[in-house]
DNA sequence: CTGTTAGCGCCTTCAA
DNA sequence: TTGAAGGCGCTAACAG
């Protein structure tokens, strides 16, 4: 499809300047004739002249673009942190072009070499589950160009790095579980070959370690994270011979199904036992009873990523390995 | 900060050939020695060189880039949407860039005008509460870029949309509570002036007429979204002098806070009160009992939406004005 | 098969 | 205050 673009050479022979004239117009040089200036603008105005960045970048060799690699895009969680970096991104003057890898590593490199292609001024990245070899990565930085991680990052380069505290968060939502007077604290975690599962559950150990509670095996529960399967450990937890009189769930959806198995079976949340959960997803004050959860700072996290990329960009060279936790803040609802 | 590029002067003085030759190496010409054609791959390769897409785009007048505008991406609604129309997008060798115009219109004609100045070669679009002024759209199609609304459609501009059948769907969860012996169906409805609220009564109504129950105004209630006046609708409802035996919800959210007022009084839902919603929110099926409701094509219409750009792309000025309307699909829990 | 020339749309010297 | 020339990195003719 042929577009009707209209060109700074269009606008100089019909006002019968040169181009640099017009140009200068444009761009608000202040050496203009003002009446000259005038008919250029109105022409522009007029023809509806748009400036082509494409030219400009390939002088500049600065598009204003960001690209932002994520995982996924189904849930909340990434869309929250786009949001975030795309705030900062747009209030500083740059494109945020958003890409899917949709967990698969080909789909990855295949992203970042558009985004080279496409000379995007700086990274944002989340890798994907598979991603273990990092040369499409490491390639930005031997070209000068910035990334920065958030939320999976790569422990094998060196850049700025955005990431939740998991650790402290599992802590503070199990330190408030034991300061509501709960004895027992079961843990429903997720796989422990998952970094965020880990720290969470170290979470919940260091805190039970802290305030002199033992750490019974036999409350930890590390499975798949596939729900079909959650009845069976929920109800192992329940049958036991000394039940726990509380759950701290590795995630929101462990948790809401969590209350509905317990529910099922006539107990009471929290009189009976409390439930909490991690993340506050859109449904956890949805449930009945609400759930006690910890929020992410999902946007705080995209606006750190995306702000440390910028300076990153603007600094000209220098740049500082930072790697920000963030931390997360108890959200009480009824569920504990 | 300055980017080390690797440009095909660089390769060719390196190997001592003209420009036209590594152009041409690189990109697969066919007339090429192998000998030379061999070098400079491998020279490409070692120095990690990368089309400059920005030149390319320059030339070609195409950027293979595709601009998507919404306007929220904080529910999990338009993600949805994206996520289709990337897969699409990405399929056909297009680049997504994605701009949330939060709702509000001045940033949404900034959004439209970058997408402009970046050359975009198509727009997807689903416009603000605020748009009543096309201008910043029209020039699209002054400028013959493609345009394609999808959700919420402009109906004065001439451009292929694509939407769901809110009345089909309104009538077919209607209908399917008719069918499970429903005879007082209350509607929990929106705002009459939002366009979806009106059609989605309207499909209520038509199924109640077409199965010659009566329309009670009683039974229709019309609020303004905000989910905390709602507890006074749902018990004035229970509370009339012949109480429905059924609600359909005009969203989710809605039916979900029903279900949790209604339970709140001792009623059993199915049983004493059936209760519908709309649109299938991820907190549907988390919901106890879980909810049943209609579940909207939002990916299917990212898709259909990218493909119909893609195709107006493609054919070269010739467009047809299309207006694709998706239809929802049921799905069944347990509270109705 | 290879090299030369011209130019995409714009900006940035330099000179007038 | 204005104009002319050169070039960003690449491709597209046209010659050899």
């Amino acid at each position: 499809m042929k577009k009707n673009l209209v060109t700074i050479i269009d606008i100089a022979r019909q006002l019968n300047v040169s181009k640099s004239t017009v140009s200068r117009a444009l761009t608000g040089h202040p050496r203009v004739h003002p009446e000259t200036r005038d008919k250029i603008l109105q022409l522009a105005e007029e023809w509806e002249y748009q400036r082509n960045m494409l030219s400009i970048s390939l002088i500049t060799k600065r598009t204003n673009t960001i690209g932002i690699i994520v995982p996924e895009i189904q849930s909340s969680f990434f869309p929250k942190v786009i949001m975030g970096a795309q705030e900062i991104a747009e209030k500083a003057g740059y494109n945020l072009v958003i890409s899917n890898s949709n967990e698969c590593y080909e789909t990855e490199v295949a992203n970042a070499k558009v985004m080279l292609a496409n000379q995007v001024d700086g990274l944002l990245i989340s890798i994907t589950k598979q991603t273990l070899n990092f040369n499409h990565l490491t390639i930005f930085q031997r070209k000068s160009i910035p990334i920065v991680f958030f939320n999976r990052v790569c422990d094998e380069m060196d850049a700025p790095k955005v990431i939740v505290d998991d650790f402290d968060s599992a802590f503070k939502i199990t330190e408030y579980l034991v300061k509501k007077g709960r004895k027992r604290i079961a843990h429903l975690g997720g796989p422990v070959n998952l970094k965020i599962s880990e720290k969470r559950m170290n979470g919940y150990i260091a805190c039970l370690s802290k305030y002199q509670l033992p750490v019974d095996r036999e409350l930890i529960i590390n499975y798949d994270l596939n729900l079909e399967k959650l009845p069976i450990y929920v109800n192992h937890l329940l049958n036991l011979e000394n039940p726990p009189d509380a759950i701290f769930a590795v995630n929101d959806p462990t948790a809401i199904d969590a209350i509905r198995i317990i529910k099922k079976r006539g107990l009471r949340i929290p009189d009976d036992i409390a439930v909490v959960g991690f993340s506050d997803d859109y449904a956890a004050s949805l449930v009945d009873p609400p759930l006690t959860t910890v929020s992410l700072p999902l946007t705080e996290m995209g606006k750190t990523a995306s702000q440390l990329l910028i300076d990153q960009i603007n600094r000209e060279g220098q740049q500082k390995i930072i790697i920000k936790m963030l931390k997360g803040e108890l959200v009480i609802r009824e569920s504990a």
